[in-house]
DNA sequence: TAATTTTTTTAACGGTGTTAGATTATTTAC
DNA sequence: GTAAATAATCTAACACCGTTAAAAAAATTA
């Protein structure tokens, strides 16, 4: 009988209908907004349906992070294959890697970890600020052959904060990386960050 | 009367004790686990109780992170002060900064909002594995030429993700840095690593 | 039409953050 | 030292959460 395939179609419609409504809510709202509840609602059925189709709320997590990492790989290869040239290659490929980030913010979240919700008091409480300005300092001071603007020393800032907090967060989320790499990788970064400002030498990684 | 005092004193010390308790859930289970429930057991009272010292467990978090940023300060200063060229205190206190976020990994995962259950699935799901085998593939052709290591690869591929993703996360947690900067520093970067690896320049951000 | 199977819901469990009101303990005033 | 006032603490509840078992409704098969 070919209803069987007309009901089987339907499930994998509704299958896909929970996570369509789950990320709905997730864009409209947030990742903590996310209930079993809501999804119910949003289609129309109560919550202990989800659990025909999912077997907890995590696996729903899951698959949405598969999206991700699906709707991540294409872009990659397009941006690719926008070119010839390897360097050209993985600098479309970097930057695409970017866009993605922000053009699938939510999704980007769940496959790395990201948090929004953390510390958004920072005029309640100056002491946040104290790190960035201890090391904003001897940073202007590094520079100060060089007359930068304000600008400048932001931009060195941020590139040394993004190396270290980003090879920090890979560490703390995905716990795979060799502590010696780790290291190589920290210092040689930070070394080359240094040597570009005093404007010594360069960024050889060796 | 002095018994007032002494009262204010017990009120801080309760106070203390609840923060110390929320860190101690925490760092023997995790942030998810901890609950107010749970803090009221360890300093042996009920729950409502917590709302006399605190608004509400918001209130309680903002406060470890800013213990967190305290101890912080204090790492950068003292690797600050070990040293007295400014290119070595820089290095010292980048060092320190990676040294405190694994130190007190909690509260570096507070700070800046790394969570970390998600995605512990990558051999259910290879998918999550093919972006990562996309950058690569295209960082192998790139160093070809030089006869590179899997190490190296793997080096030059974390260094690449490093910045990006470091990049990335510091804006969607902390929203304040203009787009156009995050451009330029995020080209920069790119383009330094790519030199570096093609070995005909140098990480010069100029 | 009757029996069987599938789909869906209701009700509940134990958990969460949080609040109001009752209760207990402590301090103040006489 | 007892009575009144204040402070400290708890109990009970609310509305929410993820999840499950069992009942009810609907659809399918015989």
């Amino acid at each position: 009988m070919a209803s069987k395939e007309r009901i089987q179609r339907l499930k994998e419609d509704t299958r896909a209908n929970i996570l369509e409504a789950a990320f709905k809510i997730v864009k409209k709202e947030s990742w903590q907004a996310l209930s079993m509840r809501k999804i119910a609602d949003e289609i129309e059925y109560t919550a202990p349906i989800i659990y025909e189709y999912f077997a907890n709320k995590e696996a729903i997590l899951q698959e949405l992070t598969k999206k991700g990492y699906i709707i991540l790989s294409a872009d990659l290869q397009a941006a690719k294959d926008k070119h010839n040239l390897p360097a050209k290659q993985l600098e479309a490929m970097w930057l695409a890697y970017w866009d993605f980030a922000f053009a699938e913010k939510e999704l980007y979240q769940l496959m790395y970890g990201v948090q929004v919700n953390c510390c958004v008091f920072e005029k309640d409480f100056p002491e946040i600020q104290n790190p960035a300005n201890l090391l904003w300092d001897v940073i202007k001071v590094l520079m100060a052959g060089t007359n930068p603007t304000e600008d400048d020393i932001c931009r060195r800032y941020y590139t040394f904060w993004s190396v270290v907090h980003g090879l920090v967060s890979i560490n703390i989320v995905k716990k795979g990386v060799s502590d010696k790499l780790n290291q190589q990788i920290l210092r040689d970064a930070i070394t080359a960050i240094i040597k570009s400002i005093t404007g010594y030498f360069f960024f050889v990684i060796t």
